[in-house]
DNA sequence: ATTGACCTTAAAGTTCACTTTAAGCTTAGG
DNA sequence: CCTAAGCTTAAAGTGAACTTTAAGGTCAAT
């Protein structure tokens, strides 16, 4: 597959596909004699993961790292409980993260009804007030529940 | 409170302190007159808001417009349920992620999984196509639910 | 009176994750 | 044969969110 079709294919551009390859997310792809790049069709499995990765909050550092690579710091094999460990790790991140969202979520809600229940025409200062107050309700308990977990 | 204290008691640094000035996050502080900034006791809570915001997934340009700070667009009431439907909108992006996490989460769990319990010692790549292999299971039902979702 | 901590500014530097640009091949179609 | 689409590279540019640097003013204590 060329980079034309891989890129079409996977909704990502051809410039961030040279981009994964010369940063060494993707491996380096095999050369036609024309010297275009010829990726196998797993690069498009390998980029879903990718993404995937980056949307669940991974750096690349961190997903080129991960990724199984076969180009990693050992050699072939013996590596995967170092692997393991680090997905755990970021399994713990991710747990954290969705605390903090959950967090977020009931206080824009709690800001949010403030807005629109709340008494109007306190003035700017006085509502501005008023909505900090609210956060700041909601933070006691949610704030926390977060930092014991922390 | 002057900026070195602002800076300890909230956890920032005083260049990202006034970066945030500038960048009219926080209110242009009143000034000694040593030229020495003196901010307000609120701004500690408008920089727990703002960190807050931020490890929610709001951009500082976002967090702007979002924040009350009588010096919006709209002079001095009224956009309110502008403020609100942004809020809203945030809410429901922020519910998008919370199930990229789950489903990063529950991909990861699997992987970690097929480390540890799948067959050992086949080779690199055939390992490679193997873990693949599981993510695309993964995928097949989570993938689903979350295009359907988007 | 000088040291050192603390403050000021403007401007330049950093990292991440890309994109854009420039110059130049290759290949298919009219 | 020519053109246009598609590929190549290296290098520079972008934007977000800061940090660092440089050159200096202020203030409390020794």
């Amino acid at each position: 597959m060329r980079i034309g079709e891989l890129a079409e294919r996977s909704g990502l551009s051809a410039s961030r596909l040279r981009f994964y390859e010369s940063a060494g997310l993707i491996g380096p792809a095999a050369r036609g004699a024309n010297g275009y790049r010829a990726f196998p069709a797993e690069t498009l499995m390998r980029l879903e993961l990718i993404t995937g990765a980056q949307r669940a909050g991974f750096t690349l550092d961190e997903i080129r790292s991960l990724l199984p690579g076969c180009g990693g710091p050992a050699g072939e094999a013996g590596h995967a409980p170092q692997i393991a460990e680090a997905l755990r790790r970021k399994v713990g991140e991710i747990e954290a993260l969705q605390q903090r969202l959950e967090t977020s979520r009931t206080r824009l809600l709690a800001i949010i009804d403030s807005l629109e229940n709340g008494p109007q025409d306190l003035g700017c200062a006085a509502n501005t007030r008023r909505v900090l107050a609210e956060i700041k309700l909601t933070d006691i308990k949610e704030t926390a529940a977060k930092e014991a977990a922390e």
